[in-house]
DNA sequence: CTGTTAGCGCTTTCAA
DNA sequence: TTGAAAGCGCTAACAG
C-alpha cells in the first residue's frame, strides 16, 4: 500500500456512482446540478441524496472540456503588499461568489512581462475573464486574450480612448485637487514622489495632475523636485531625502505622493531628519489607506473608489459572460481627505 | 458574425494542429512538451516552431482530465486586508514559480465554513495541494483533502499532535516573551487585547502566553482586564476603549495585543483619550507590519518568520507531490523588535 | 422529463 | 523514436 506521489483520486466518486445510486442516467445527475429546474423534483431529491452520500464534487476539468467554461474570474494585480488592492479583490469576490464564481488571484510585482506569463497560466488553465490593474500593459497581453475569447477589465483608471471595458476614477484630477488644496494654503515650490512612470499609467497621470495644478497658477514642476521610488516604505524614504538635500530656498515645502505608502515613506524621512510636520513641510498621498490615516499626524490623502471598482468589475464581467448588456466605460468619484498632514507653509 | 458569449475558442490552436504543421502526430507533440529528451531534436525543433507559429498553449482542463494533476497550489488564507499574509503568499509564487507550478489564492473573512467551501471549489478545480494558515480548521475540511488525495500543510503555527503537517513558529512564546520584557520594565497590570479565540488557535496560543509569563511571577490576567475585537483597526479602537474605561486603580499601565492591527488601533484610542505613549501605556503587537513601525512612538512587536514560513511551505508541498523527502513539522524562530511603545510605567 | 450517444483535447499505453 | 487508438468525466444534442 504505497502512497501515490501525486494528487491521486483515493474514493472520487463519479457523476456514474452517483447515477448508479440514484437509479437515473449520468446526463440526470448533471442536468440535476446544472438545470435543477429541468428536473422532476424527486429524481432531482433522490439525485441531491446520492450527491450527499458519495461527497460528489463535479470534476472541474472534464466539466470545463467539455463545456468550455470554468466559471473562474481572475484577478491580475500588481502587488499583495501594503493591501493597496486588497479591499477591490474582496469586492471582487464576494459579488462572484454571490453569483456562483470563484476568483483566482496572482500578483506580478509591477513587471509587465510577468504579468502576462502569469495570465498565460491562467488562461491555459481555463480561467473565463480576467480583471487587471491599470490601462498599461503588454500589448500581447491583449492579443492573447482576444485570440482565446477571455473577456476582460481594466481598472483603476478610465481608458479615454475607449480601445478597452475600464473601470476606475480620473487618477489626473485626484492629484490637481490635491495640488490646488497645497496651493491655496500658499504653497510655491511644491514636489513630486513618483513611482516611475513607464509601463504605470497611474503614476504618470497622478504627474500629470500635479503639472496641472501648477500650470493653472503659472508655475512648473522643475525636475529637481520629482523623486522616483519603487513601492517600499523604504525606498519612498530614501526618495524623500533625495527632495530635503535639496538647498533650503529650492527645497519643496510641500509634497505630493502618488500614493499612501511613498507618502508614509517621505513621513519617516522628514522625522529622521527632524523636519516638524506639517509646520516645515505638508505631504499628501493617494488611497486613503489605514497606515496613512494613522500616521501622526494623519495624512491627507484621496479616498478612492476601491470597493466600487471591485463590484462593479465583478459586475460587468459575470454580464458579458452571460451575453448580458454592460457598460464598457465606468468613471467613478473619489473624495479627498483632510487630515493633518498638509497646513500653510510655515 | 455574432460574438459568443461565454469565453469562445476563436482561433484557439490545439495539439492537432501544431502536429499537422509540425508532420508528426499529436502524441509527438504532447511528448515535446512534457518529455522533451524523449523526442528527436529534429523533431523537437520542428514542434517547437509549429508551437510558437500557432501561439499554442495547451489545454489545461484537458490535459489535467487526463494526468490528474494540473500544477496548481492553493494557499486559502483569512483575508488580504492589511497585508498580514502578503509576505508570506509572495514567498510561496516565487518558491513554486521556480518549479513550474502556479498559485491559487483565495480568502475566508477568518469564517471556517466558508474556508471549507472555498476549498472545495479550488479541488473541484483541481488544485493538487493546499497551504493553510492556523491549525484550526473544520474536520469536513480534512477529510475532503483526505478523499480527494490533496496534499496540504498549515502554517503560522506548529501541530504538537503532529497530526497535520505543519510549518509555523511557537506563537505562545511569542507573546509569552513579549509580557515578560513588560514584567521587567515593572508592570503589574496587564491587558490582552485579542481576537476571538474560537477556530483562531493562533489567538488562543498567543492569550496563553501572555498568562504563561503572568503565572511565572504568579500574577493572574482578570477577565476585565482582555478585551476582544475582530480583525479591523476600528473595532480594535473601541475594545482598546473598553479598557481604558476602568477605574484607574484597575486599568491596565501595558496592553498585549495579539496583532500589529489591534496594536495600532489600541494607540488609536489612547490617542483619543489623551494618554500618552508610553508615559502611560505600553502597547505590544505581533508581526512587525509597516503599520505599526511607522506609528509615533514605533510600536514593539514580534517579526515572525513570514517569508520563510512561505518557501518552506512550497518546498514542502512540492516535495510531497513528486514523491520526495520533506519535513513534515518545522517551528521557525522569531525575534523581538523593542521601539518606542513600551517603556517602565509612567 | 429522462436516457443514449458522441466527443471536448489531451496523455498514455501498446505496437511498430 | 514515433504513431494509432483508447479513454479521462462530463455535458450538449437529440430522441423518446
Amino acid at each position: 500500500m504505497e502512497d501515490k506521489p501525486q494528487a491521486a483520486k483515493v474514493g472520487r466518486a463519479n457523476a456514474s456512482d452517483v447515477a448508479r445510486l440514484a437509479g437515473v442516467s449520468s446526463a440526470t445527475v448533471s442536468r440535476t446540478l446544472n438545470q435543477p429546474e429541468q428536473v422532476d423534483p424527486e429524481t432531482r431529491a433522490r439525485v441531491q441524496q446520492a450527491v450527499t452520500k458519495l461527497r460528489y464534487l463535479p470534476h472541474g476539468a472534464a466539466r470545463s472540456l467539455r463545456s468550455h467554461r470554468t466559471r473562474m474570474i481572475g484577478a491580475v494585480v500588481p502587488s499583495f503588499d501594503y493591501a493597496l488592492y486588497a479591499r477591490t479583490t474582496s469586492a471582487l469576490q464576494r459579488r462572484l461568489d454571490a453569483s456562483g464564481y470563484s476568483l483566482v488571484l496572482a500578483e506580478h510585482h509591477y513587471d509587465l512581462a510577468a504579468e502576462l506569463r502569469i495570465t498565460g497560466q491562467l488562461v491555459q488553465h481555463g480561467v473565463d475573464a480576467f480583471m487587471f490593474v491599470g490601462l498599461d500593459h503588454e500589448p500581447a497581453l491583449f492579443s492573447m486574450l482576444e485570440d482565446y475569447g477571455r473577456p476582460y477589465v481594466l481598472t483603476w483608471g478610465v481608458d479615454s480612448g475607449r480601445q478597452h471595458p475600464s473601470i476606475g476614477f480620473d487618477n489626473r484630477r485626484a492629484t490637481c485637487e490635491l495640488t490646488r488644496h497645497l496651493l491655496a494654503l500658499g504653497h510655491r515650490r511644491i514636489g513630486l514622489l513618483s513611482a516611475a512612470v513607464e509601463g504605470n499609467d497611474r503614476a504618470r497621470e497622478r504627474g500629470a495632475g500635479v503639472r496641472d495644478a501648477l500650470a493653472e497658477v503659472g508655475l512648473e514642476l522643475p525636475a529637481e523636485r520629482v523623486a522616483y521610488s519603487t513601492i517600499a516604505l523604504d525606498s519612498a524614504r530614501l526618495a524623500m531625502a533625495r527632495l530635503l538635500a535639496l538647498p533650503p530656498e529650492r527645497r519643496p515645502s510641500a509634497v505630493v505622493a502618488t500614493n499612501d505608502v511613498f507618502a508614509v515613506g517621505a513621513m519617516m524621512a522628514c522625522r529622521e531628519a527632524g523636519i516638524d510636520l506639517p509646520r516645515q513641510m505638508s505631504i499628501t498621498g493617494v488611497d486613503n489607506t489605514d497606515l496613512g490615516a494613522t500616521q501622526t499626524p494623519g495624512l491627507t490623502s484621496v479616498r478612492t473608489p476601491v470597493v466600487e471598482i471591485g463590484t462593479a468589475a465583478a459586475e460587468q464581467l459575470i454580464a458579458r459572460l452571460e451575453g448580458r448588456e454592460h457598460m464598457p466605460q465606468q468613471c467613478l468619484p473619489f473624495k479627498m481627505v483632510m487630515r493633518g498632514s498638509t497646513a500653510a507653509p510655515g
